[in-house]
DNA sequence: CCGATACGCATTTTT
DNA sequence: TGCGTATCGG
């Protein structure tokens, strides 16, 4: 496909597509194109001549990797799929897995996620019999983790007289110690944590200077996006790749860096022409997503931070309405105002549910805009909580799993050696871990050979240790032959999980039993998936090295955007995205921006670019609102609007009419007379321009006397939207997952599901029509799509098609396998 | 080894 | 407040 690069970018966006002189920097404002710079720049460096696997281009989030991947294969095909794409940490581990033997690693080594590594600190901390009071395991995890993000090794660490001082003044000493010991321990174990992931790259580079320069020349071009969220040890394997040929390209804007919290440095885009030397600079302005007013307000928002590359992002789309602010009296209001109003524009302006969104800065706040939409049964979809893999039971099985392809996993081992119930108890752990602790060796180890390590137990103890042992034993021979989702089956039923979760029929019990099996067809179809791309075996290993780095069950789901609902969620969670109308939410001081940055400048200012990010998610519409009471920890707090209404020039703001509050500041604790319980907050009429609002934010106005609400009469016009109120899904706790409250998959017509219920696979089940398939027809695939057919390879049994899809790129499935109907 | 009760703590979280 | 963990009793 020949791609027209003039027509389909624009002046800024070509220069830096087509500048392949040296390493470049992009600085994307807020909506301007970022992805489709590097989309196009992937595309270029094919057209080119690269070849796809000379590329690597690194993202933070698989789902950004994925975008990417299908947007690129619509213009490439199937070369698309071989370009090296995907997160840092899943491009890493791969590189680590195929490399591990030189760093004391095998093929097969274990990914701790934050829950394992937290875990293991605190068996650390117990052991060492420090005070759990002082050394808290999330504290000591974090220092770790910052210490590994900084590619400091624990001698390093116990080297520096800085760190000593600053854990001494906090009252933990002893953290190097842990440090040293935990290293030691994921090593015994053969795990690797998230932060090991890089750190153990950049050390294989740094040892291994051929292996280095091995991977340096592979990758002959290397692009990174969101370059400000990155941290220093992915700045430096960056660097490690490609200081020698310089063909490097960074896209981010640090206006949008929100996870320093995580590690992320701004310095290293700030400072990237300075480490390389001679890098041009690009700067996409023009924002395509956004009204001017929104564009404008977030730059007079913006401006109000020191640190930041100057740019000036701008649109040319229409002005569109103010930005509205809403003043609350409580935060039960608040959430009522918010409803009215999506119901409003719902029914006056035909905006559908699932364009409007709802932006909060902590995860606590969902509850009452929750209640409110169920209210008004307006449907919605609370992204956040749990993610699929963390839940108990999944975390359960995935144990055994990692157990049988590594049975040195210490975190999987003491999560399941006494799961379910098999009379292990702690005593008996701890003797182990005594064991193992004395002689350096594994938990597995001694269970192998329990008295060499002198294991003190009685019979009894003994002889459910042998069973135990046996059990992940079988389970570890199967591993290396068996299919994993016939192991895994085996293993939920052999281990007792299946009889344990049977016979729960509380409704959690039933949850849970879900959650399993929903798990299992996962399972199932990503060996589906694997066979339809030709490999012919997929081991329980090559699950789990795929699996461990993803947070949701996201290579599996359909595509279940379509139903509209209100999304509800952080502000972190939603870089990236746009709405057509978005509401941010709880605007106060010590919650927008959060306490926690009070005291801290630089914090202070993540706090503004945080919530620039959220403003700047809104394509038409914006709304603020604040609550000036609100329920928190137990009991009602009071609260002053936050210093961000303020930060916005009021000419881009249709602020609340005067007589909002009596005073400034807080209402008299305890005795809110006067406007108790009173709809008092009366707006303006519709949006119709800017120069209305006042410099002085009303609720700052002295002596302000209130007008009595005539809020009524526009938000709650509600007619006719309580009739629908069977639609609306009652969203339980342990049903909210990171994506949603999960509705049954559709099935699409003519097609036979593969995997709802493992065993609803017959041989005939859903067989393709294969003999006729020729180029240029038109397939519908049950996962993948759409999508049109490219090539035809072999025939019979053996033939495989190339297929390009819309939404998911180019895939080659083997036709024996492959599940679709011939639509065109 | 499980359940009940008490205590203490409380952002954001791509991997 | 409300959850997750810690500890004790059966």
């Amino acid at each position: 496909m020949a791609i027209n690069y003039k027509e389909e970018l624009n002046e800024e966006q070509l220069a830096a597509v087509l500048y392949n002189e040296g390493p470049s920097l992009v600085i994307a404002g807020a909506g301007s194109g970022k992805t489709r710079v590097l989309t196009y720049k992937i595309a270029r460096l094919l057209e080119e001549g690269y070849q796809p696997w000379s590329i690597l281009a690194l993202t933070f989030t698989n789902k950004a990797a994925n975008e990417m991947k299908s947007r690129i294969s619509r213009f490439v095909g199937e070369q698309a799929r071989q370009v090296w794409m995907g997160t840092f940490h899943s491009v890493f581990s791969r590189i680590l897995r195929m490399e591990a033997e030189r760093i004391g690693f095998s093929h097969n080594f274990t990914i701790y996620d934050a829950a394992d590594s937290k875990s293991l600190l605190k068996s650390i901390i117990k052991e060492m019999g420090l005070d759990e009071k002082n050394y808290k395991p999330s504290t000591v995890q974090c220092h770790i983790s910052n210490a590994k993000n900084r590619l400091m090794l624990p001698s390093a660490y116990a080297n520096s007289p800085e760190i000593r001082k600053t854990d001494d003044a906090a009252k933990m000493p002893e953290v190097h110690a842990i440090y040293r010991r935990y290293w030691e321990r994921c090593r015994k174990a053969d795990a690797m944590d998230f932060d090991d992931l890089l750190l153990y790259t950049y050390l294989l580079f740094n040892e291994h200077p051929e292996v280095c320069e091995k991977y340096g020349n592979q990758f002959r071009y290397v692009l990174v996006d969101e370059y400000q969220d990155t941290n220093f040890a992915q700045h430096s394997i960056v660097w490690q790749l490609t200081n020698r040929h310089q063909r490097v390209c960074v896209v981010g804007d640090d206006a949008q860096s929100i996870y320093s919290f995580r590690g992320a440095n701004i310095d290293n885009i700030l400072k990237f022409t300075e480490q390389y030397e001679g890098a041009k600079l690009f700067k996409l302005q023009q924002n395509y997503r956004s009204t001017r007013t929104i564009v404008n307000a977030a730059n007079s928002l913006i401006a109000k931070n020191s640190e930041q590359i100057r740019k000036e992002v701008f649109s040319e789309k229409e002005k569109g309405d103010a930005i509205r602010v809403y003043a609350a009296y409580s935060d039960v209001e608040e959430g009522e105002i918010v409803a009215n109003k999506i119901a409003d524009l719902h029914r006056m302006k035909q905006i559908p549910y699932g364009r409007q969104a709802i932006l909060y800065r902590t995860n606590a706040q969902s509850r009452i805009f929750e209640e409110a939409l169920r209210k008004r049964s307006i449907p919605c979809r609370i992204y956040g909580g749990i993610s699929f893999y963390q839940r108990k039971e999944i975390k359960d099985i995935v144990s055994y799993f990692r157990l049988s392809v590594n049975p040195n996993d210490e975190e999987a081992f003491k999560r399941v050696i006494n799961y379910p119930a098999r009379g292990i108890g702690n005593t008996t752990i701890g003797k182990i871990s005594e064991a193992a602790g004395r002689d350096g060796v594994s938990l597995w180890e001694v269970l192998l050979s329990p008295l060499d390590h002198g294991l003190n137990v009685n019979k009894g103890t003994l002889s459910k240790l042998q069973g135990f042992r046996e059990l992940i034993s079988g389970f570890i021979e199967k591993a290396e032959t068996m299919n994993a989702y016939d192991l895994g089956v085996e293993i939920i039923r052999q281990s007792g999980i299946m009889n344990d979760v049977k016979s729960d029929n509380s409704p959690e019990g039933m949850s849970r039993q879900e959650n399993i099996d929903e798990f299992v067809s996962g399972i199932h179809e990503f060996c589906a998936t694997r066979q339809e791309e030709g490999n012919e075996h997929t081991t329980l290993s090559d699950f789990l090295s795929e699996v461990s780095l993803l947070s949701e069950m996201e290579s599996l789901k359909g595509g279940e955007e379509d139903d509209d609902k209100v999304t509800l969620m952080t502000v972190h969670s939603a870089k990236g995205l746009e709405f057509q109308v978005v509401y941010v939410v709880g605007l106060e001081e010590n919650l927008f921006p959060s306490s926690m940055a009070q005291d801290s400048f630089r914090q202070m200012e993540e706090e503004r670019r945080l919530f620039y990010v959220a403003v700047t998610r809104a394509e038409e519409h914006c709304f603020l609102s604040f609550a000036r009471s609100r329920f928190r920890y137990g009991k009602t707090e009071f609260s002053n609007p936050s210093r961000f209404l303020k930060d916005i020039d009021a000419r881009f703001l249709n602020m609340p009419d005067a007589g909002i509050a009596v005073n400034s500041g807080n209402p008299p604790m305890g005795s809110n007379h006067g406007y108790a319980g009173k709809p008092f907050v009366s707006w303006r009429n519709e949006d119709d321009g800017y120069n209305r609002a006042e410099s002085t934010p009303p609720w700052e106005r002295r002596g302000a006397t209130g007008r009595n609400s005539t809020f009524r009469d526009e938000e709650y016009a509600d007619g006719g939207y309580r009739s629908n109120y069977n639609d609306y899904r009652r969203s339980t706790p342990y049903q909210r997952t990171q994506n949603e409250q999960r509705t049954r998959p559709v099935i699409p017509a003519g097609m036979k599901r593969v995997s709802t219920t493992p065993t609803s696979r017959t041989p005939s089940a859903g067989a393709p029509v294969q003999a006729s398939l020729r180029v240029g027809q038109v397939i519908e695939h049950e996962r993948f799509g759409i999508g049109e057919v490219t090539k035809v390879e072999g025939s019979g049994e053996n033939c495989k098609a190339t297929i390009t899809f819309r939404n998911v790129g180019s895939k080659q499935l083997l036709l024996k396998f492959a599940r679709f109907k011939v639509i065109g």
